[in-house]
DNA sequence: CGTTTTTGACCGGCGC
DNA sequence: GCGCCGGTCAAAAACG
């Protein structure tokens, strides 16, 4: 918990310029505690928060705001671990986050009716609100949610993949989580957070089965017959990525990433020979200058009163429901019993 | 046995 | 329409 130090960042252009012209007046620092207090409940850090947004001059912003165009000081101690940055650029009234296949569509007309809002930039579908986050490996440890692995992707433009979580607690969660390493500095992992918890903070991981595959699998299968090439993890062309092992979002999750950083490192001279052309795509977070990132509107925390009921029995069944959200029917989700009475 | 990770396949948005 | 790309699915394997 401690090493959650926390130091947020705003762009203050940016940041004005949107809440002037696409939100009229919001209450920018209301919506700001809320998006912080759901990715670090935890943390404990709203009085300092409070007191460090009250205090926040115009250019103590700028100041704070460019560690996320470059690489920050080597120096940062603990309470660097984790920077947040938020803008918004979609009105929060106007999104559920219940249903993405709806969330495209709504965007996709909204991309077309407001394209000077963001002229140079591509409204692509996962563009909901979001936060995104950086934090040090000791930070990655530290995140109170549990996290399942369902995806790794190669990002253009970065040497590392791009790994997906979603929340484990329950089935019914639509919580995601990112992890992508920076390109820069790979001791600095970029956490992506979407869509809402929709149940209390666990007290703890659901299990320990599987948490440590990475560590005792010192020689990892990689896609490297000829079956492979070409295929999901390589399927980046000219970025091609070894991939290295995952990030773990479990409890282990330090040590994981502590092992993937130096597996990752051996490989950095060859990513760096190769992705030479790339300097403008490999600033600190380029989810941020290439992509409109938000945050958590007042409806992000929708229906949690009513799941803080639900907490004692939320773990404990492993019956299924298929096909009760669609496409999320698959087994190997621990699905509580009662999520079709909180969602359905 | 329950849970997580891995990873190839698939899907849909988007640009050309 | 096609290809690229990011995001997700789901079967298999791994792990406690």
């Amino acid at each position: 918990m401690a090493e959650w130090g926390l130091q947020a960042i705003i762009r203050p252009n940016q940041y004005d310029h949107q809440q002037d012209d696409c939100f009229g007046s919001i209450d920018i620092k209301k919506e700001y505690d809320q998006a912080l207090l759901f990715c670090f409940p935890h943390l404990s850090f709203q009085n300092n928060h409070h007191a460090t947004t009250n205090n926040m001059q115009a250019d103590d912003l700028n100041q704070l705001y460019k560690p996320f165009y470059s690489v920050p000081p080597a120096d940062a101690d603990a309470d660097d671990d984790i920077r947040i940055n938020r803008h918004r650029f979609h009105d929060p009234d106007q999104e559920t986050q219940r249903d993405q296949a709806h969330e495209i569509k709504k965007f996709s007309g909204s991309a077309s009716n407001t394209s000077q809002l963001a002229p140079k930039l591509k409204k692509r579908k996962n563009q909901q609100k979001r936060v995104v986050v950086q934090v040090t490996a000791a930070g990655l440890s530290s995140d109170p949610w549990a996290w399942r692995k369902y995806g790794q992707k190669p990002i253009k433009g970065s040497i590392y993949p791009r790994s997906y979580y979603r929340c484990s607690s329950s089935k019914a969660c639509m919580a995601r989580r990112q992890v992508e390493q920076s390109c820069t500095d790979s001791s600095i992992y970029v956490l992506t957070y979407t869509a809402e918890h929709n149940h209390p903070q666990p007290t703890r991981r659901n299990s320990l089965a599987g948490i440590n595959r990475n560590r005792l699998k010192l020689t990892p299968k990689s896609p490297t017959n000829s079956s492979d090439v070409g295929k999901t993890v390589t399927k980046s062309k000219g970025s091609q990525v070894h991939s290295p092992t995952t990030i773990s979002a479990s409890s282990s999750m330090e040590d994981e990433v502590l092992q993937q950083s130096n597996m990752i490192k051996e490989e950095t001279t060859f990513y760096n020979k190769c992705d030479i052309n790339h300097g403008h795509d490999m600033m600190m977070m380029p989810e941020i200058n290439d992509e409109e990132c938000m945050v958590f509107g007042d409806d992000f925390f929708e229906g949690l009163e009513d799941l803080g009921r639900e907490s004692s029995s939320y773990y404990s069944s492993n019956k299924q429901f298929p096909n009760v959200l669609g496409r999320e029917s698959s087994s190997y989700y621990s699905s509580n019993k009662q999520f079709p009475n909180v969602f359905c």
